[in-house]
DNA sequence: CCAATAGCCTAACGATCGTTAGTTAGGCAG
DNA sequence: CTGCCTAACTAACGATCGTTAGGCTATTGG
């Protein structure tokens, strides 16, 4: 990984160590230590250790939505008002994002409750509002008859936890690439809310 | 929730804490003030801090096994050699324990990581051996034609990370029963499986 | 060649961390 | 009354926490 700026070189050690032993976890030092730098040198780059926190957060939460816009903007033009070519496209974009930066998107995933309450509200406002658009295009197939009846607000959380939990065991250097693992995840996910 | 013991008691409100805040992120001090109680005091009835944590990740995980030996042996006695039964006793079984503690098993399910090398070496290889429950049953499914062809064991990370993301939503005092959401996983889970 | 800039250093601050030691207060059994 | 048990207390330890201040050095554009 070629680094563009120092700052962003801390933003990706950081977001390595957060991911591993959590942000309480993890020292300012020991930030600084896997840049084989002092502690204190980092505060000329970072203003705080949430600040980092945030960037990491924020970038992924940012990631996400772009590609969600995206994958719902193309589904929309290949094949509009069909719900089945929506979520594939959602649920690919999301692991595609997520695989191409396991330790940014684990800790997006799992570390926003450090953040400052702030941030932290920002972010839950913002998942709502992405969860809302898988919800919506869970809601509108099962009006239509293409998924299956189900209690939509519990459908849409399992399939994102679903989804996620993908973070908890990719590895770049697997046996399988990223875009299998899309394969997979979009067959299990639209199979997990289809009718029979 | 009445409390057996000091030590119980301690246990139970370090749960809510490692819950919310994670364990590196709760101090000693935050448990005993939970306690209205001086952070020295708790050493009377705790060895270590760490000695805490796996007091409750190891009582989870025990409950979590022993649910599962049960829901195998009586879908085997009911139905035996249905894995999709099987799979639906595994995933309701699940279900309920991590309903009946959301604590406690959300504390299991996020914060193993914090243990202490041993100790989360032993909780890696007794989830392992949780998996492995799962994954058979899966592979058996497919091998029978009751599931379809997938890769079982992304099947089995995905089928375990969905039904464990009802830690991070389930309310105690929320508009759905443990039951009701227990029914909903265990619909879900099969389907993500299931042949057309 | 010089000035600016980026990057890092040492030293230290007050706060908090997990933990130990020694002590005190109350209840119950002999 | 005595003696033990449970449960708490205060005080303090050394380590580590996030962070600030001020100074040094190497590279680089004019």
């Amino acid at each position: 990984m070629v680094e563009v700026s120092r700052r962003r070189a801390i933003e990706d050690v950081a977001s390595d160590l957060f991911r591993e032993h959590g942000y309480a976890g993890t020292s300012i030092r020991d930030i600084a230590r896997a840049l084989s730098v002092q502690g204190a040198s980092l505060y000329a780059h970072v203003t705080s250790k949430e600040d980092v926190l945030w960037a990491i957060v924020d970038r992924a939460a940012t990631r996400f939505e772009l590609a969600a816009v995206e994958a719902e903007a193309a589904a929309d033009a290949r094949r509009p008002g069909d719900p089945a070519e929506a979520l594939a496209a959602l649920v690919r974009a999301h692991v595609d994002v997520l695989t191409s930066d396991v330790d940014a998107a684990g800790v997006f995933v799992h570390e926003w409750r450090a953040l400052a309450p702030e941030h932290r509200q920002a972010i839950l406002d913002r998942r709502d509002a992405y969860q809302g658009r898988y919800r919506r295009r869970i809601e509108n197939g099962i009006a239509v008859g293409a998924f299956a009846m189900t209690d939509p607000g519990i459908a849409t959380s399992t399939l994102l936890s679903a989804i996620n939990g993908v973070a908890g065991w990719y590895d770049p250097n697997g046996r399988l690439p990223a875009a299998r693992i899309a394969d997979h995840l979009v067959e299990l996910s639209l199979r997990m809310i289809s009718n029979a």
